[in-house]
DNA sequence: TGCATACTTCGTTTATTATCAAAGTGTGAA
DNA sequence: TTCACACTTTGATAATAAACGAAGTATGCA
């Protein structure tokens, strides 16, 4: 039903909801709240409408929500739709800062976009092995163990903590997934610890070093050219 | 402003309105307002709504006022939100009967594309002279009455008549021009008369002759490769 | 286990908007 | 000038939906 999404669309604060998520970034509802001027209960009653037409899609993190546009196609429609109103808007054009976007810690482990080249190398590498349920879940195979401890994780103590070990932590910026979990934390200790990355003093951001830059392409295969 | 635009497409009367105007014809108040199943006057207040936010335009023409889509970019919208409905239209289809696309009365004078051609090949030859005010209104070259005289039209006997004397007529279906007034009367007249078209029994069809395609050619450089 | 955080659902109030009949405007034809 | 017709504007009513606070649910952390 055409007019049951364009009206969708068509109320203010969910315009602004929409808008905001062009940029391809997912949000929480409370963010999204802040963007949309309205209370964070209303802006859920918002979210579940515009998830309900099939414009957003959720995904369940933890305590945190995320929303994100649900396609393509939907932004293809928005595009239209600002190019009618005269004020075409950047197309998908994510906007995080590069620092950010780059490299960051996301809790205790890397993501941006360093962390998910990583994650796809080591899944690309079969280090990882998806889980059979539907919670993202990873576990690892022989390869995997062998190259962890080589580089000097300490697999047995990461298993013996009390969180997840292993799973797919979906990316805030790059909207891809990165390695959470016991073993995304250990991964991300060592690489300090190893100054492969120097954390940012006054924020979340990493910068990858000289060294990280050559150890990265030897241990992994994986070449950075940011 | 975005918002305003998609909630204009989304109440579900104008948007029956916008996808029936998606297949190109221009449409009367009256027309809309039982494909929107709302009362006239209802229908007119959603026009007006559609027309400031610039989705339709409007052509008034005597005691017609046509309504169409403002454009291409207008069409697209649609057309991108009906792909997220999940039920895509028909992308500009003109689906009008084709003999009555090709050719047919518009009250006493010829309508479809063949008035459209024979209007924009008067138009070319010079015999039609565009007026200075905004009604659309014809007069004729010197060309253009040695031209129409030799087809055997009465000019004089035209220019006496209480109505007016020629215009552009909007065409339904093709949406450019025709000659209507005193001379496309006379126009029709002629071409009947001297069996050029043959008037359908029960519609308001035309079919061109065979006569009529060679003395198209031969007098004023027509083809018509339907 | 308890507490804090993140988010949603519920219930009520308020604002917006669609609707139509009736009256008004403008046009063409007699 | 008159009428008929096509359409619009007005004004009043009814339906819809957006807003928020308060209460409820779920998750992570201590």
């Amino acid at each position: 039903m055409v007019s049951r999404i364009a009206s969708a669309i068509g109320e203010p604060a969910r315009t602004r909801i929409l808008y905001c998520l062009l940029d391809g970034h997912a949000r929480t509802s409370t963010e999204l709240a802040i963007v949309a001027e309205v209370s964070p209960s209303t802006a859920s009653v918002h979210l579940n409408r515009l998830r309900i037409e099939g414009l957003i899609k959720l995904v369940a993190q933890g305590k945190h929500r995320y929303y994100s546009l649900a396609g393509t196609n939907v932004a293809r429609a928005l595009e239209a739709l600002s190019i009618l109103a005269g004020q075409p808007r950047g197309k998908f054009t994510p906007n995080t800062p590069s620092e950010l976007r780059f490299a960051r810690t996301c809790y205790d482990h890397m993501a941006g976009m360093a962390g998910v080249l990583i994650h796809n190398r080591f899944k690309d590498l079969g280090w990882l092995i998806v889980g059979t349920g539907n919670d993202n879940s990873y576990s690892l195979s022989h390869d995997g163990e062998v190259a962890f401890e080589t580089i000097g994780i300490d697999l047995k103590a990461a298993r013996e903590m009390r969180r997840r070990f292993a799973y797919a932590c979906l990316d805030w910026s790059e909207r891809q997934p990165h390695i959470g979990g016991a073993l995304g934390s250990e991964l991300l200790k060592t690489a300090l610890k190893r100054q492969w990355f120097e954390p940012d003093l006054d924020s979340r951001a990493l910068s990858l070093t000289m060294l990280g830059k050559r150890e990265m392409l030897r241990l992994f295969g994986i070449t950075f050219n940011a």
